[in-house]
DNA sequence: TAACTGTATTATAATTCTTAATACAGATAA
DNA sequence: TTATCTGTATTAAGAATTATAATACAGTTA
């Protein structure tokens, strides 16, 4: 489920976030289901529990899923509303990476096919709620 | 032209190799064109040159630039061919923000919108060499 | 009460980033 | 040739970030 790669530069409660946002919108992870606890999870992946719950916060920072005292963290269930800031940076990393494919050789119809893959995906993702 | 900003979390080197990455796919750095040389351009930002030396050295190995000792930095000419590793994780990136985008409540029209604009404007930036 | 949950704090270690001071080699113009 | 650009490399030190460890406290639930 989880992988972390100790050997990466790239932090690993940065790789945590990333993973279960990319869980999260594609759909592995329903809304208001829990993730695993803090200790659970710190175990399994075998890094510190304050990690763990660096990431988590980081989720719930961008609105991706939201913390009970208690009881645990849960995925959120409207997001749209939740977070336009976060909305707003994917849009100009888009673009930019849009740019970048362009530029790197990739062909306009391709890219206008993934998106719209992506786009049939994700009307199909709804469907199963 | 470039903006560093010394308080964020994200190193100044990496900062550069974006802000320079998007100045060549934009097309406001064209292909052969030289680069500031590290020392001109570290007294310009205030950083040390090592660390400009660390952002170039990076836009290399991912193929957008290249350099010749004694002559200086330049922006690479044919970059479609160079790096299909770099276009392989460009295409990633962009399907997982794609998907991040509808998730956050882009609609399925804006996004195709976005797409075809960067479209037109890629293949205006050609007739311009 | 016991055993889960999240949250917070403090300290320390490990890693990464940045700077500094040099040095050497290739290119170029005076 | 010499002076002055250019890139490149190395070593050392400091600063900042990341990760771990050890606790503690509070809310939830059986």
């Amino acid at each position: 489920m989880l992988d972390i790669d100790f050997r990466s530069r790239k932090p690993i409660y940065e790789q945590l976030v990333d993973q279960i946002k990319e869980m999260i919108v594609s759909g592995v992870l329903k809304g208001g289901e829990q993730l695993p606890s803090v200790r659970v999870l710190a175990q399994q992946l075998t890094v510190n529990p304050n990690t763990i719950q660096k990431a988590y916060r980081e989720l719930e920072r961008i609105g991706y899923i939201y913390s009970i005292q208690g009881k645990g963290n849960f995925v959120s269930e409207k997001i749209e509303a939740s977070n336009q800031e976060e909305l707003k940076m994917v849009k100009e990393n888009l673009q930019k990476l849009a740019q970048q494919a362009l530029f790197l050789g990739m062909q306009s119809d391709e890219l206008l096919q993934i998106m719209e893959e992506i786009i049939k995906d994700h009307q199909g993702g709804k469907r199963d709620d």
